[in-house]
DNA sequence: CTTACATCGACCATCCTGGTCTAATTTTAG
DNA sequence: CTAAAATTAGACCAGGATGGTCGATGTAAG
């Protein structure tokens, strides 16, 4: 913090929202570089001073821009990861929805991170490193603390290491292809629910296989 | 064909290779528009006006590149798929290894044809088109023609499309670590040796799960 | 009225772009 | 040998986009 300024806080949150998704929209479109601040304000629907009146610069913007991000992810997706799930794919397929659930509701922020995290275009400032740290530090952990998951249900004739991973590019696979379906468009509700329930279906083959036979679940 | 100059084809076949090479990567990095005619000659070291010389804009060179990837794809991929491997992990495991070998015998064409499929930046003329659409179509016949894969191998407890899908899944999510762990870096043999063993580890998972007990491999 | 803040968009220096052109050099031909 | 033809390099160009500035104007408070 420190990096956005009063002028902008006390604006109406519609206009702030205005800016911050238009300049989203145009960072996580094109990278810090190729980021335009004439796009975006334009897309905002304010004059360029303005920008910079709230603003200094197009890179204090991108740092507000991150800060706000980085929040939304600790906010709205790792605080609600539920680690009590023992079961490794179910807690692997419940990460996977939450994971999800952020995506539709922030697909802004969500393409934003993406290219943030791919192209690291631009230096942060201390403050916000720290803050990147922590919460990658803190979501490695709670997506991939899985030295403790229960190997007992496996079959023996398989490493659980392996099979784990397998369990893993499976759940990435649906659900890559599952966003990619959705790159554009967004999906009606009941198709959603159509593939949430297939989704279902790939768990119970992969408990099927990889688990032993007379499991708990019906 | 008909864009690339006799000039060009005239040079000895170091210079020819600097030059594709440079562009390849400068496309291959930057996407179509972003890249720059200057960066190419520079990291070719021939002077600006050649590379009007030979090719006569950046468009004409653009496509000189399209239709040589294409020819490389056709001729080094496509062509090296067997297509009489009737095990469908097999088959599976087999197209991502010549894949593989494709990417890292041509990593940069690997990466400029990526970037092309991703963003189509630059029109094509026609008979380019249709180069392209005969070598998709092809392809798309070699590596999904699956609907007479041998079904009878899976256990009878799971659907056999949906199983196909999982392993599909878990042999794209291995390739994909793969490819991003040697982005820069390219492999030891050694190491390269050991992932494929890994990869063979990984196979004989799937066909212990998803096949029925008693195969016949060993 | 004055003062302070808010807003706009024309404007600016700078940089980079694809492409051209001249002038020099090398190669080939006669 | 000369002369014509092919090849090379890089200074140069107009055009366009960039991040950022600034004076003009509006608005609200005291």
């Amino acid at each position: 913090m420190g990096y956005a300024l009063k002028s902008f806080e006390k604006l109406d949150s519609d206009k702030q929202n205005r800016i911050i998704r238009a300049a989203l929209r145009e960072f996580g479109k094109q990278g810090y570089d190729r980021a335009s601040t004439n796009r975006i304000v334009q897309e905002a629907g304010i004059g360029k001073g303005m920008l910079f009146y709230y603003f200094n610069s197009k890179k204090e913007l991108y740092w507000h821009l991150v800060d706000l991000s980085l929040e939304a992810v600790q906010r709205e997706f790792l605080d609600k990861i539920d680690d009590s799930i023992d079961d490794v794919i179910d807690r692997l397929a419940h990460i996977s929805r939450v994971k999800w659930q952020f995506f539709t509701v922030h697909p802004e922020i969500s393409r934003f991170l993406t290219h943030f995290f791919l192209t690291d275009g631009a230096e942060l400032p201390d403050a916000l490193k720290e803050k990147l740290d922590r919460v990658m530090r803190y979501g490695f952990g709670k997506v991939y603390e899985n030295k403790r998951f229960d190997r007992s249900r496996f079959r023996e004739d398989v490493d659980p290491e392996r099979a784990h991973q397998l369990i893993e590019w499976t759940i990435k696979g649906y659900a890559g292809d599952m966003m990619e379906r959705f790159k554009e468009k967004k999906p009606e509700p009941e198709e959603l629910q159509r593939l949430w329930d297939e989704f279902d279906q790939y768990l119970h083959i992969l408990k099927t296989c990889f688990y032993k036979r007379g499991g708990e679940e019906g």
